[in-house]
DNA sequence: TCGATA
DNA sequence: AACGGCTTATCGA
């Protein structure tokens, strides 16, 4: 531990458990050196496990612990808030983490549970020194300790009237200053992308390295760029592409192991190594490469098999294709702006600039190709993490602190995983027992007190007003600000308050349920969730408009904290989060229905039309300015949860379905939600057609200037019925996506992306048998997952996928003109368009728009 | 035509 | 590897 020096800063990056000492081991990042080091628990922290049998039954078994298994049992003391009570558990240490689970599974032979046994050590160490990963410490040589110097940098502070009314919170917002308001450290970081030698058909696996490594590339934050090329005497040079970089340091290779010890060395340079797909494909072949050519040793690259990871000793490493294809991180982080989690897709959506696309193999690549393409996805990959002002990276660092997750895991592990660390946490740092979840299902019960409106459901969820069908001009919708983050913060809603054992307590009524509610303590669930909403409402989001100067760290901040809180609920309603207690999501949802029906009884009685609404929204029609101000107190007092004006329509269409309209703003702007000419199924030139006649109605401000714009969308369907007969449009602008969810080999049913992708399967399967002497492509080339693009046709199957589509297979007029009367019915049935006679089959719409 | 399923 | 509610298309009885 020598090298620690004191006085100086070091970032805590990431704990790991440590195979080699059977312990953990601790990255720290240092600041003065600008690397990582890494180093055994400084703490003598030991592992262990709880029992809650009697330590005379646990000492009479103890014979049968192996030896250096059990370092000693002992008695402790930890507050128990599921039964309300104060517990003394038996605290079995063992030698090493690894003995852990062997208690575990030997108190299981006498039928005896334990608890806090499946957390994984170098996590369960992070919780008990309550030391805060991403976070700034200085080393305290005589203490042996972590101390934090200065914990809140300059312009983060907190005004203290936000302090004082959250104090409330059980020392949350002591924690929240301690641990999160401080700089995000410069690190040096590189993205890191290979390219190996093909064969058509044959994919390169790390079991199976029989491919050289042909190019590697790397991209770091300081603008350095190199290409690491082998050459191939059967290669061509090829010529340089147009704007080769200044920057740019291309090294040849005669030798494939020169080549690959050349990137070790580069590597190990840096303490961040990033990747697109690296825990699964560029580093696990590295490495596997590195051992066919007989050079492993020279490999920095830690490849964890079974658990599909690859780590760096001295580095850590971020697989940007897991952080971007976390759901949670997809949704509320980056607004579903990428689709597909593909390095292209995500690129091109956030930077606008996407892989480089090639009309021939790899392996046909002259040597200047190779490195353009290899290189742009390097680039592309560095450049996805430090998008927007480092928005990804900082999000990562943020997202590390809040939930006490090591940094490397934070990136592999879904939003479930994040709030149940942060839940543990916090019960470590109150001295709670932590519950498995067999005792609160057992306490709490199973059944549920709603039943759910769709089947195979488990409760019932949110309630959706009927809407009134037709134009609405000046329609204002206001939504409850975060509603079930709200309503589990200030209902008190956690897995030991619901169904809580005073009897005192029975009176507190979830609406509609024959659930009630502690008033005697704080929920912890309530508590965590109502302080982070709280925080993000009372300070960071005005914060993050106003302040300047620290705009980029409050708005990093407040992302992170929305992406927990909104993802919030969802995983408390999951039977696969530890700490899972039906009773808490049936009342939230519960809640939730009861505010927006007494919503709609408020407004009512104050003569405001309730038109439409779903969640925690309701659309109100003209509704005068000061009632609008009283709903929005009355919110605040009688529900305890925030009421907005979210925004005001100029004019909204609602249609007789629920969750299908479209609203256009006093500027124009059109939002559509619902309908299917937004849908990605939907065929490009549908889609383009619904666009085009939502312009002309976003142009539209009253009735009269419907009749005007309705004679301009009549001719715009004319025109798409008439491109439609004349085979104007390709095979492309009429296909249909679908995903295939599942490998095609496990379908039962035979629906039309089925059928497709059967043709497109016996197609690829056609051609390389011809290339291949007959051998069949066991593999399969269509994969579950894949999007399948179709064509309606006639003969046959009834469809034909667009890879296959020709001159002489005829698209089917009829069922596309069914598809484009549903789209614009959906769109136009709510107006005054009357497309009865259509439905009927009287007419078809194109001679009812004559 | 209707329920089940995706 | 977060929830439930809702709409649409298709299959098979």
């Amino acid at each position: 531990m020598n090298e620690l020096k004191s006085q100086q800063d070091y970032f805590l990056l990431s704990t790991v458990y440590d195979a080699e000492s059977n312990g953990a081991g601790i990255k720290l990042f240092d600041v003065s050196s600008q690397k990582i080091i890494y180093f055994l628990d400084p703490y003598g922290h030991e592992p262990y496990c709880y029992s809650l049998e009697p330590l005379s039954e646990l000492k009479a078994i103890e014979a049968e612990f192996p030896p250096n298994t059990v370092k000693r049992i002992v008695t402790t003391k930890k507050k128990d808030i599921l039964n309300d009570s104060i517990v003394n558990p038996s605290q079995i240490v063992t030698v090493t983490p690894s003995e852990v689970p062997k208690v575990r599974d030997i108190l299981k032979t006498h039928g005896w549970e334990t608890w806090e046994s499946r957390i994984k050590y170098h996590r369960n160490w992070l919780y008990d020194t309550q030391l805060v990963p991403g976070r700034k410490y200085w080393w305290d040589e005589s203490n042996r300790k972590f101390i934090s110097p200065q914990s809140i940098s300059e312009g983060l502070e907190i005004p203290t009237p936000v302090i004082e009314s959250l104090a409330k919170y059980s020392g949350l917002i002591q924690v929240f200053q301690d641990d999160f308001l401080q700089e995000i450290p410069n690190l040096p970081i590189v993205a890191c992308d290979i390219e190996t030698e093909y064969e058509e058909g044959q994919i390169p696996q790390s079991s199976d390295p029989k491919f050289p490594i042909i190019c590697i590339c790397l991209s770091d934050n300081n603008n350095n760029e190199i290409a690491l090329v082998l050459s191939r005497k059967y290669v061509e040079k090829g010529k340089p592409w147009a704007d080769v970089p200044q920057n740019l340091n291309i090294e040849s290779f005669e030798d494939e192991k020169l080549l690959l010890r050349r990137t070790f060395e580069i590597l190990k340079k840096y303490s961040v190594i990033c990747s697109f797909n690296g825990d699964n494909f560029d580093f696990p072949y590295l490495h596997a490469r590195a051992r066919h050519l007989k050079i492993i040793k020279s490999s920095p690259i830690l490849w964890n098999r079974r658990a599909k990871e690859c780590n760096f000793r001295n580095a850590i490493h971020l697989d940007l294709y897991r952080f971007f294809h976390n759901v949670a991180i997809k949704t509320y982080a980056f607004g579903n702006k990428y689709q597909e989690e593909t390095l292209d897709a995500i690129a091109s959506a956030l930077l606008g600039i996407g892989k480089i696309s090639l009309n021939k193999g790899i392996a046909e690549l002259t040597e200047w190709e190779l490195i353009r393409y290899c290189l742009r996805d390097a680039r592309i990959t560095r450049d996805l993490l430090l998008y927007d002002n480092s928005t990804p990276l900082n999000l990562i660092f943020i997202l590390a602190r809040i939930s006490r997750m090591p940094i490397d895991d934070l990136v592999r592990t879904s939003v479930s995983n994040w709030v149940q660390s942060l839940f543990y946490h916090e019960h470590r740092r109150r001295g709670y027992f932590i519950p498995n979840q067999s005792d609160i299902h057992l306490l709490k019960g199973g059944g549920t007190s709603t039943e759910a409106i769709i089947k195979g459901k488990k409760y019932k969820g949110a309630k959706v007003i009927d809407p009134t069908p037709g134009i609405h001009f000046n329609v204002a919708v206001l939504d409850f600000a975060s509603l079930y983050p709200s309503i589990i913060g200030t209902k008190n809603l956690s897995y030991e308050t619901l169904l809580c054992n005073h009897i005192e307590c029975k009176k507190n009524i979830v609406p509609q349920t024959n659930y009630w509610v502690c008033s005697k303590n704080r929920g912890i669930m309530a508590d965590i969730i109502g302080f982070i909403k709280d925080i993000r409402v009372m300070w960071l989001k005005p914060v993050s408009k106003e302040n300047l100067s620290r705009k980029n760290f409050f708005q990093i901040l407040e992302r992170s904290l929305k992406v927990l809180i909104n993802a919030s609920y969802g995983v408390l309603g999951s039977d696969r989060f530890p700490l899972y207690c039906l009773p808490v999501a049936d009342s939230t949802t519960a809640f939730g229905r009861d505010a927006i029906n007494k919503t709609i009884e408020k407004a009512e009685s104050l003569d405001i039309t309730v038109l439409y609404g779903d969640t925690d929204s309701v659309f109100l029609l003209s509704p005068p300015k000061e009632r609008i101000n009283e709903i929005i107190q009355w919110s605040k007092k009688e529900l305890e949860v925030g009421l907005e004006m979210e925004k005001v329509y100029k004019y909204v269409v609602l249609s007789q379905r629920k969750k299908n309209y479209f609203g256009v703003y006093e500027d124009g702007g059109v939002e559509v939600k619902g309908l299917m000419g937004k849908k990605r199924n939907t065929p490009p030139f549908l889609q383009d057609g619904f666009n085009e006649v939502l312009n002309l109605l976003s142009q539209v401000n009253n009735l009269e200037e419907f009749s005007k714009a309705k004679e301009k969308v009549k001719g715009l369907i004319k025109n798409i019925y008439a491109k439609l007969e004349k085979n104007k449009y390709s095979p492309e602008e009429l296909s249909i996506t679908m995903q295939l969810t599942q490998p095609l080999g496990s379908y039962k049913v035979n629906s039309q992306h089925v059928k497709a992708a059967r043709q497109l399967e016996n197609y690829h399967q056609e051609l390389y048998m011809s290339k291949h002497n007959g051998k069949k492509y066991d593999e399969g080339f269509i994969k579950a997952g894949q999007l399948i693009r179709f064509v309606k046709t006639k003969e046959g199957d009834r469809v034909t996928p667009v890879e296959l589509m020709s001159k002489d297979i005829k698209h089917d007029i009829k069922a596309y003109k069914s598809m484009i009367e549903s789209t614009f019915d959906q769109l136009l049935g709510a107006l005054d368009i009357n497309l009865e006679e259509l439905a009927s089959g009287q007419i078809n719409l194109m001679e009812f728009f004559n």
